[in-house]
RNA sequence: GGGGUCGUAGCUCAGCUGGUUAGAGCGUCUGCCUGUCACGCAGAAGGUCGCGAGUUCAAAUCCCGUCGGCCCCGCCA
């Protein structure tokens, strides 16, 4: 089909194009045909553009024009011409021409699509998702992809000016047991061997240290077989960076560097630097959550020694067995009713907290069904500890630490959203959560599993506890947390055969083990290794804060459902039996 | 694996204490309309009430199961 090179986008004619002969090619937007003159919005990525189809300018083309209707794809010839004095379309960029149209030829037709392809339409998800195309026709999903664009470039910009260099690493890898679940790939040529898709390139960019790149980035795809969230995908996007001859400190503000830019480029913001620090400790017992959402002002408050002396049952098994009472102030909820308490209880409960201890400020005093268990003192001391005033509402979390100190935080963010402390113009709030434990104990398996993971150098002022208790020792680890998400998580390295050795022992790995599962890095370490350290970007998240997005789902192409299935190709979908069998394998059942 | 919530026209929803022919807005189609921009006016078409089984004289509505979307907990080195 013979049709003519357009001579500008949909976005760019203004008034100084008045008079030229252009050519526009896209999609129909909309169409309002007045019976005469026929007014059509045209539409590609850079933007609209209205053409006029009128029967005394141009028979043929006005009847042509009567045909066109939504999405149908056309090329148009015309003039552009000023709008007429007050018909001026001050909503587009363009809307002060129109183009008065010569000849449309239809490049393709379109069925009706099943949803507008307009922003701020409102349909389900699962259909806008089905219909992937049409949705990524929607001018605020092509802005996201610009956006997610214009992060890329920014990122590889800033990393070459500070003399990273690029390196892919291999999407076909070796299983490692550790961490999240692999996505296997069955190996044909080799009968009942499986690679596995990268959770993470970790062991190949801490090779390339031990090789001398000195400094590398990757926009990696990466890989974990669990379930999903709003904020998590089976696939996604690092920006992932290791540096050798580092220290945290000097990662920090490479990081810092970057994300300058990012509130720059992205959001015009100036973003203050060094930015402040919160150990892990601190941020589970102020906010509950290892992510603190610091636009959120509420803040936690442990109160074990308020109640050391307590003859309270419940708060002194918490303290016998060494647990956290943990209280927060909601501030103006003390007129809460019983039912909306015994409704903020069931919230909580079902989270896997024991219960919710609730009092009512008064003038009078503090009232509670739990007040009869606590001295006149105890009260006194829990009311200036929470600086609470008559009005507010006391909230008390008591149980296993870490478990409470997180039930906690979920309350907070619940008492937040209640209290709707999350405005959506807020200033952004950027941290790094610093001094993450090395060990993390598992109930049901009775051990101890690598908070971060094995490669993590403790402390090194830890290292003694590697031996006496490893609850202890705290990991040089690291997480760049934005509006409680986090962004971005890294740690320094052991480059020592040594301490990697003891860390393995610590882990409950026989040294047969580790040479099994992680041979071929202990190896290379044998080779002299630089003390190097790193961090991987979660890139499709900070895409999604920075587009003001609650998803992720919305700045990536072709996303997944929760389920983890992609409703538009229909995978993961079954295979032939010649496949399988190809691949030496059977189903069961 | 668990909890919550939703599923009715192409879309967004109403109807749900069982009872006539299941409605509305938008969209689509047809006709009219020469400056619209959410064009307007008139008319029409459009339904496996997610699916299956059950209770009942009778089920969109009640019960059970199942499938799917979304959110959360667990999980995510």
């Amino acid at each position: 089909m013979y049709f003519k090179q357009r001579t500008h986008t949909c976005g760019e004619l203004r008034e100084e194009n008045i008079g030229q002969e252009v050519v526009l090619n896209g999609w129909v937007d909309t169409r309002r045909d007045l019976g005469g003159v026929i007014f059509i919005e045209m539409r590609d990525r850079y933007g609209v553009t209205q053409i006029v189809f009128e029967p005394h300018f141009n028979e043929a083309a006005h009847h042509e024009g009567k045909v066109l209707r939504g999405e149908f794809v056309v090329s148009v010839e015309g003039i552009v011409r000023k709008r007429p004095e007050g018909t001026e379309n001050d909503r587009l960029p363009t809307g002060t021409i129109d183009v008065l149209v010569n000849k449309v030829i239809i490049l393709n037709q379109a069925k009706t699509p099943p949803f507008a392809i307009q922003d701020d339409i409102d349909v389900h998800e699962d259909l806008r998702l089905k219909y992937r195309y049409l949705d990524l026709r929607r001018p605020k999903m092509q802005q996201a992809l610009m956006l997610r664009h214009k992060m890329y470039q920014i990122a590889r910009k800033y990393f070459d000016s500070k003399d990273f260099i690029e390196v892919e690493t291999p999407v076909l890898m070796k299983s490692t047991p550790e961490g999240a679940r692999d996505f296997l790939v069955p190996s044909r040529m080799h009968k009942g061997k499986f690679y596995a898709l990268p959770q993470s390139p970790q062991q190949y960019k801490q090779i390339l240290m031990v090789s001398g790149l000195d400094r590398y980035f990757q926009v990696v795809k990466c890989f974990r077989d669990e379930d999903l969230r709003a904020d998590r995908q089976p696939e996604f996007t690092q920006i992932d960076v290791e540096m050798s001859f580092v220290d945290q400190e000097q990662i920090f503000e490479v990081v810092e560097g970057l994300m300058v830019e990012y509130f720059k480029e992205v959001w015009n913001k100036e973003l203050v630097t060094p930015l402040p620090r919160l150990t892990y400790d601190a941020a589970m017992e102020k906010y509950g959550s290892d992510k603190p959402d610091l636009r959120v002002g509420l803040e936690m408050k442990l109160l074990n020694h308020v109640f050391e002396n307590s003859t309270f049952r419940v708060f002194q098994d918490s303290i016998a067995k060494g647990g956290a009472i943990s209280g927060l102030v909601a501030p103006g909820c003390g007129d809460y009713t019983r039912n909306q308490l015994d409704v903020l209880t069931d919230f909580i409960k079902k989270l896997g907290a024991g219960g919710l201890i609730w009092i009512r400020v008064k003038e009078e005093g503090l009232e509670s069904p739990t007040m009869k268990f606590l001295t006149p003192e105890e009260q006194a001391n829990l009311t200036a500890e929470l600086g609470a005033k008559p009005g507010d509402l006391l909230l008390i979390l008591t149980g296993a630490k870490w478990k409470t100190l997180s039930l906690m935080g979920m309350l907070r963010l619940e008492m937040a959203r209640r209290l709707d402390l999350i405005k959506p113009d807020a200033e952004p709030k950027l941290l790094w959560v610093t001094d993450f434990p090395s060990f993390e104990w598992d109930e049901e398996t009775k051990r101890f599993y690598a908070m971060h993971h094995p490669f993590t150098s403790p402390r090194l002022e830890d290292v003694e506890f590697m031996d006496t208790d490893l609850s202890k020792v705290k990991a040089r680890a690291y997480d760049l947390v934005l509006n409680g998400s986090e962004v971005a998580g890294g740690s320094i390295r052991i480059h020592d055969s040594a301490l990697q050795n003891k860390m393995f022992k610590a882990l409950g790995y026989t040294p047969e083990d580790a040479q099994e599962k992680f041979g071929f890095l202990m190896n290379a370490f044998q080779y002299g290794a630089p003390p190097h350290g790193g961090i991987a970007f979660g890139f499709d998240r900070l895409a999604m804060i920075f587009a003001g997005e609650q998803s992720i789902r919305d700045v990536i192409a072709f996303p997944k459902t929760a389920s983890g299935i992609s409703l538009m190709d229909e995978c993961p979908s079954p295979v032939s039996d010649d496949q399988l069998k190809e691949l030496h394998i059977r189903l069961r059942g």
